[in-house]
DNA sequence: TGAATGACTCGAT
DNA sequence: GATCGAGCCATTC
């Protein structure tokens, strides 16, 4: 299917491993800025995709998990990011500001 | 075809 | 500086 989440997924997939992004980043990344709600909307359909887009890398502007409730269980999402040494506290990625990857500038 | 939904973001109060 | 409300775009019912 070559809908726009195909895209969102494409990107998602080049967030470096350990490194978070934003999906208003995302958004801008593919011309709509203000796309970003279909971005989320988009990883919801992201856990039946081959292979898996890492949506745990994927946070909102300020680092909150807010998705982590849409995962298969509840905690997995930080499971994933500590496993990748991103600290999460509260639901919150620590040193977000320092992890964030930019699409646009990859 | 029109109306509703959503893992968001920004601007105003 | 924190909280509240409106906007935005693609997909689904």
């Amino acid at each position: 299917m070559d809908s726009f989440y195909e895209r969102v997924f494409d990107v998602v997939r080049r967030i470096p491993y350990g490194r978070v992004t934003t999906y208003g980043a995302i958004a801008k990344h593919l011309g709509s800025g203000k796309s970003a709600r279909l971005v989320g909307w988009a990883m919801n359909n992201s856990h039946r995709t081959i292979p898996p887009v890492p949506a745990h890398r994927v946070v909102n502007r300020i680092g909150l998990l807010s998705g982590q409730h849409n995962f298969s269980f509840p905690g997995q999402m930080k499971e994933l990011l500590e496993n990748e040494g991103i600290t999460v506290m509260n639901d919150m990625v620590v040193n977000f500001k320092e992890l964030f990857w930019d699409p646009e500038t990859h």
